[in-house]
DNA sequence: TTCCGCGATTGACATGGATCAAGGCGTCGA
DNA sequence: TCGACGCCTTGATCCATGTCAATCGCGGAA
């Protein structure tokens, strides 16, 4: 588990740059970046903080999906994020995380020390403006997900799910290919149940409902074809097309 | 539903900048501020903006309650924020807002046009790193929702609702205070529902539950006395006590 | 004072998803 | 090749909450 391609220390050689924090600095402020930025990764499975530990590092997910999770204390659990490549972790100016993180997947983070990087968002504008606007992404795609939490039924929720990570995972193209497209999902029925406020078992039920309607087909139980993506966006119940053509 | 005491053009006047993203500005932004705010006035109920308006100012809860509502094509509805005195309202850098927003109880909003507001966020690290700060505390407050949402049952989620006003309405002394203190719940019953995820009948059976566990007593409709506030925390499920040492 | 209407309460019943339990399938190591 | 384990599927049953409906009670208007 080592990230061999991003071992050099060149932003500019970062896969996801273009969406990252970091996407429109300067030279000089990329090549400070550079120096004090380091890799890390972990196996699928691995924590990669617990709720309450101190976290000394803020990090960009280069490669790979990291959950947060909180628990209750009698251990009822609940996703409450999906971080895929581009999305940043951490919180400048706080010393503890509130909620667990894990590698859902092999993962690879960008990471910064903590400290170093409050003074760059001190003398660095781009960077502080960066980072509010994907908080704010963040809080937009929090807010959505209230909605399928609150007041979706499973089916529903199901198909928001698979909606979204056929999103983040596939061109706007991709998704109006009459011929449809497919994709890998990256969790298992367990963690899509945490992340849908669902039992495993319903999720299971619920994808094996889609299949039998046509909405989408399981190749082993990772890859999901979708022949037809506005027939699964009508099955998450939005009003919207699901931001397609918005 | 004029805001008489807040005519004047002095932000030092507003009781709740100490707290909103102008707290940390000098002399000069606060005059700068000050020349291009304007209040506005809703009544209890009034909509504010409908979801896919347009809309031109950025805003800071002065007094009063408001809504953020999402709704879905069959009329399903989910409350995704409520927003309290010096809390944030609009997103810079977008023309048009995601969800409706609502009067909750009368409001009183202190605006300033999105323009200029957004030309002040480039040139005054100060409001962007203040702004960062409250949308990442509101991103906080809406994961923790996200588990409310998605794993507790009926009772937790009045216990945690009425625990989130009681901290917001109450200071740390009243909340520890062995007489137990009261407060003024800003919602119907149907709203309670909306931002909990549940009907309004199941609102009414749990809070007629907490009633008679002696939990919460109720005078009239409205006003809430707790008796003992850690008995309401060991309502909600949570494992830490809610924030009261923490 | 009476009536009216809205919000809240309460009851009876329906149901979606949880729970408990059994078994299948694919992968990995011996 | 086989067994074991992890992950998933499916079935039977239960229960928390939704749904539908009746009634209450307060505050405002006539």
């Amino acid at each position: 588990m080592n990230a061999p391609v991003f071992k050099n220390r060149d932003c500019g050689s970062c896969p996801i740059r273009h969406q990252a924090i970091c996407s429109r600095c300067e030279p000089d402020e990329l090549a400070y970046l550079d120096s004090i930025k380091y890799y890390r990764s972990y196996e699928a499975g691995q924590p990669v903080v617990w709720a309450g530990d101190p976290m000394d590092f803020v990090a960009t997910v280069v490669v790979g999906v990291a959950s947060l999770t909180q628990t209750m204390e009698d251990g009822r659990t609940q996703m409450i994020g999906l971080l895929l490549p581009s999305d940043f972790l951490g919180r400048p100016g706080r010393e503890t995380v509130r909620y667990d993180v894990n590698a859902v997947t092999d993962l690879t983070l960008c990471c910064f020390r903590r400290k170093p990087f409050e003074e760059l968002l001190r003398t660095t504008p781009h960077i502080g403006q960066r980072l509010l606007e994907k908080t704010l992404d963040e809080l937009d795609a929090a807010r959505e997900w209230m909605l399928v939490l609150g007041r979706k039924r499973a089916r529903e929720k199901i198909a928001s799910l698979l909606a979204i990570i056929a999103r983040r995972e596939s061109s706007l193209q991709q998704l109006s290919s009459p011929d449809g497209f497919e994709f890998l999902l990256p969790l298992t029925r367990e963690a899509m149940a945490d992340y849908l406020g669902l039992t495993l078992e319903t999720v299971s039920r619920q994808m094996s409902a889609l299949r039998r309607d046509g909405i989408i087909r399981l190749e082993g139980n990772r890859r999901v074809r979708v022949p037809d993506y506005a027939r699964l966006t009508a099955e998450t119940g939005d009003d919207s097309d699901g931001g397609v053509a918005a």
